[in-house]
RNA sequence: UCGUGUGUUUGAU
């Protein structure tokens, strides 16, 4: 049996899957009984590539035999289901997993976290709560993401009673702050932000890069570049180093505030300095060139990312074409998405066809842009709310207000909210 | 022995 795991495992880190399946079908055909590991090994294997069907099976299968995996086994397992977005699954394997063993603070905060990621903040609460009435006591690691869901929810406030719920056995640590300094960056509360740090700097929690970071997108988000700048100083004067995220970070904001130049300087002193852009870098960047409307050198930089090896991706192309969109270039911008789609780069989502939409609103075009959402329900995306309000502004300002009408009520009957 | 959960950056009205 160890042998066989043995094999089993290098299988499964090298993704023959196929040939792990052919070799756990021999080891039962040869009568050597698989255990918990065998099993375990698998199922990860399993979710690793999304067959989450099957790995439950296994986890079918192992209970009949009866066979009992431990704590962290499982919770591994779970972690696994959740990277893989099963949450659903991951919670009938938790309630299988109850019967096996008994689930600990880990195995409730990984559930609770992939709840908040598909926007179930009340059944994470629940979890929660059932989790204390066991017995057991959120740990910082609990706290910072119920922390960090409810910020994301955008209750900050609510985030913040929570946090000061927090004492002795439990005290806020770096992530901890630096969530709560997110929330309230993105709520535009930037004062009551650098105020925290104080808090936490008094507290004796020191700011460590991602706390800097944060607060500089903060300063972004707020225009204020050069105060952002100052504390991009600040931070390395205190002994820290910027990562690629701080500096795509102010690449960025420069860029959002028109100073695209400035960030491409940034962008060489960067790599000057040793550290690697990456794809979101680049895309901040040609994103940065599009608004300027400096096309032919977004194409440039495009070129520029392909040669050094990084991947395009949806986010590139969509903010391509909303660049060519408003250069009053939706043509181009078409046969761009035509391009791409082809040429299997990437698949467009409701963002790229609602630029690609509003572009040919822009143009008066509305035959065309009602036709591509129709092609875009038929290739199965779903439209949102913002999609209707862009074919309902295009239709309204051409004038064409029946249009406009019944795109609000086709909108309603969809079951969306006009805002 | 090792292996499991948390914070920061990019596209639309």
């Amino acid at each position: 049996t160890f042998t066989y795991n043995c094999l089993l495992n290098r299988l499964v880190r090298a993704n023959r899957l196929d040939m792990a399946n052919e070799l756990f079908q021999n080891m039962l055909e040869a009568r050597c009984s698989p255990n918990a590991s065998t099993y375990i090994v698998l199922i990860r294997g399993l979710c690793r590539v999304g067959e989450v069907q099957e790995a439950c099976k296994l986890v079918k299968q192992m209970k009949v035999l009866n066979l009992k995996p431990g704590l962290i086994d499982c919770n591994v397992v779970i972690s696994d289901l959740c990277k893989a977005g099963r949450v659903t699954e991951s919670l009938a394997l938790f309630d299988q997993i109850t019967n096996i063993c008994t689930p600990d603070v880990v195995t409730y905060s990984t559930l609770i976290h992939s709840l908040h990621k598909v926007g179930k903040l009340d059944d994470a609460l629940q979890l929660l709560v059932q989790m204390t009435d066991q017995g057991l006591k959120p740990d910082a690691v609990l706290y910072n993401i119920v922390i960090s869901g409810l910020c994301k929810a955008r209750k900050v406030s609510d985030a913040l009673m929570f946090f000061r719920t927090m004492s002795k056995s439990c005290l806020p640590d770096q992530v901890t702050y630096s969530t709560l300094i997110s929330g309230l960056c993105k709520e535009r509360k930037v004062e009551e932000a650098f105020h925290l740090l104080n808090d936490m700097i008094e507290r004796g929690q020191a700011p460590d890069v991602v706390t800097y970071t944060t607060l500089i997108h903060g300063l972004c988000i707020a225009s204020r570049m050069d105060d952002a700048q100052k504390l991009l100083e600040q931070m390395v004067i205190s002994g820290l180093v910027p990562t690629i995220i701080t500096y795509t970070t102010m690449m960025s904001g420069l860029c959002k505030e028109g100073r695209v130049d400035e960030a491409l300087e940034l962008l060489q002193e960067m790599i000057n300095r040793g550290c690697t852009p990456t794809v979101i870098t680049y895309n901040s960047l040609i994103n940065g060139l599009c608004r300027a409307n400096k096309m032919e050198k977004a194409h440039e930089l495009l070129a520029e990312m392909c040669k050094r090896g990084y991947k395009p991706d949806i986010f590139t192309f969509t903010t391509l074409i909303g660049g060519l969109c408003n250069a009053g270039k939706s043509d181009e911008a078409m046969h761009l998405l035509e391009d791409v789609v082809s040429r299997g780069e990437v698949i467009p989502d409701v963002v790229t066809y609602s630029v690609l939409m509003g572009g040919l609103c822009k143009e008066e075009r509305l035959d065309e842009a009602l036709a591509l959402f129709k092609k875009m329900v038929q290739s199965g995306c779903k439209p949102n709310v913002i999609t209707y309000n862009t074919l309902i502004t295009g239709f309204r300002k051409a004038g064409k207000l029946d249009g406009a009408l019944d795109l609000l009520t086709e909108m309603v009957e969809s079951g969306f909210h006009p805002d």
